[in-house]
DNA sequence: ATTAAAAATTAGGTATACCAAAATTAGTAA
DNA sequence: TTACTAATTTTGGTATACCTAATTTTTAAT
């Protein structure tokens, strides 16, 4: 199998198993890699002799130490680089996410390192998602989607679950970006649409909206 | 074809091929490639049906105008991230090819040309090979082979042909680098040994090493 | 427990990128 | 010219990464 095959799978793998050890799922899975099942039914055939997964037919798959090893240094990869795109060349955070779907491949410890240092060993990408660092241990917390919050409470922005470009310049335009602390005025009881009070502004947003968007209680 | 594939093939059919329209054999090619000629015979068919190269069957093959474009693309982000690795992320110039081999296909003119801006749009690599601009344009010089420079007169180190850490190494430790001046004060009669005069030190290099230092004289 | 829908697998196929061995063509040195 | 050598092409393969359509398994809904 093409290395840069391996990674995607198991990058992806990682990607929806947040509660890592929780079966990740063929459709799901073909889907995110833009495949169709069957061919995601082959890889993992082939991913399992590799001992990068444990596959459980028609179930599903999960990481095994060495698959969550490898997949960890992705993830590592992409972020550092997602970070260095928006803070040392200037890029937007919507721009960076495909850039690094390129870069994350190219495999030289001594290169990622160096850009991490030149950051100052970052914590958090430019979408609030934790970085691992070398040895794969990154940074936990008990954040939780905005479309979990609770009325009367304040919150303040930590991350975005959609890397996608329309849907952070739509975040940028209303000014919630990471940061922002913002709190949860009412929630409508119609479809759950959201009234968030902050900048001294008022703004609604969907269920769909909030569901994507990361806080914590402040 | 994978995109990868027909940048790898072009940017060597314009390395071997420096002397702009010469045709450059396939065995040449399959060397550089480091793929068995039969493959390359495929290959060559494919690019010509794409119409990247014009392939004189037996004879070989050299780019056309659109190939030579997306050649100079490639060898302009390899040498610009070659640049980028060593001046801003302290990579030596021995180091940097291998990575470059695999950050040039990285497609994305805002990176390419935000980090030569950074750089002050660098006209030479660190090997000494002229950077083209965004429009291919580049540096051109009358640069010569130290093994063909002529005894008494003095010269200047402004590149090398190859870019192996071994040689580069080689180099460095005795002190031949980039802008170094020299006098040739002899040529072995016996074998065309180099007799060189620097740096308030003579050193003895076998033609071999001479034919990949390019000089200019001063 | 039955059934319909969704998810996963299998079977059968295409396209790409490679290779070894054999056949051909080009170049070279008598 | 001939005869050898080197380069190139052809032929017949393998392996990988995909796909569609058909079948089977799982899950969810009566
Ligand atoms: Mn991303
Ligand atoms: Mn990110
Ligand atoms: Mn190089
Ligand atoms: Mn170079």
């Amino acid at each position: 199998m093409r290395q840069e095959t391996i990674e995607n799978y198991l990058k992806t793998i990682y990607n929806l198993s947040s509660d890592n050890s929780a079966l990740v799922g063929n459709k799901a899975l073909a889907d995110k890699l833009k495949l169709k099942p069957a061919t995601v039914t082959e890889g993992l055939r082939k991913l399992h002799d590799l001992k990068y997964v444990v596959y459980e037919k028609s179930y599903g798959s999960r990481l095994t130490a060495l698959g969550a090893r490898l997949a960890l240094n992705i993830v590592r990869r992409h972020r550092i680089w997602e970070t260095y795109l928006v803070r040392e060349l200037g890029f937007g955070w919507d721009e960076v996410h495909e850039i690094a779907e390129e870069l994350e491949h190219v495999k030289n410890d001594k290169l990622t390192n160096k850009l991490a240092s030149i950051l100052g060993n970052p914590v958090y990408d430019p979408h609030g998602d934790p970085i691992p660092d070398e040895k794969g241990k990154m940074q936990k917390s008990n954040f939780i989607k905005l479309s979990e919050a609770r009325t009367k409470l304040n919150y303040k922005i930590m991350g975005v679950t959609d890397h996608s470009s329309t849907f952070l310049k739509y975040l940028e335009k209303h000014q919630l970006t990471i940061g922002t602390h913002l709190k949860l005025k009412t929630i409508e009881a119609f479809d759950h649409s959201i009234v968030l009070q902050y900048n001294k502004k008022e703004l609604t947003i969907s269920v769909k909206a909030a569901e994507l968007v990361i806080v914590e209680e402040v």
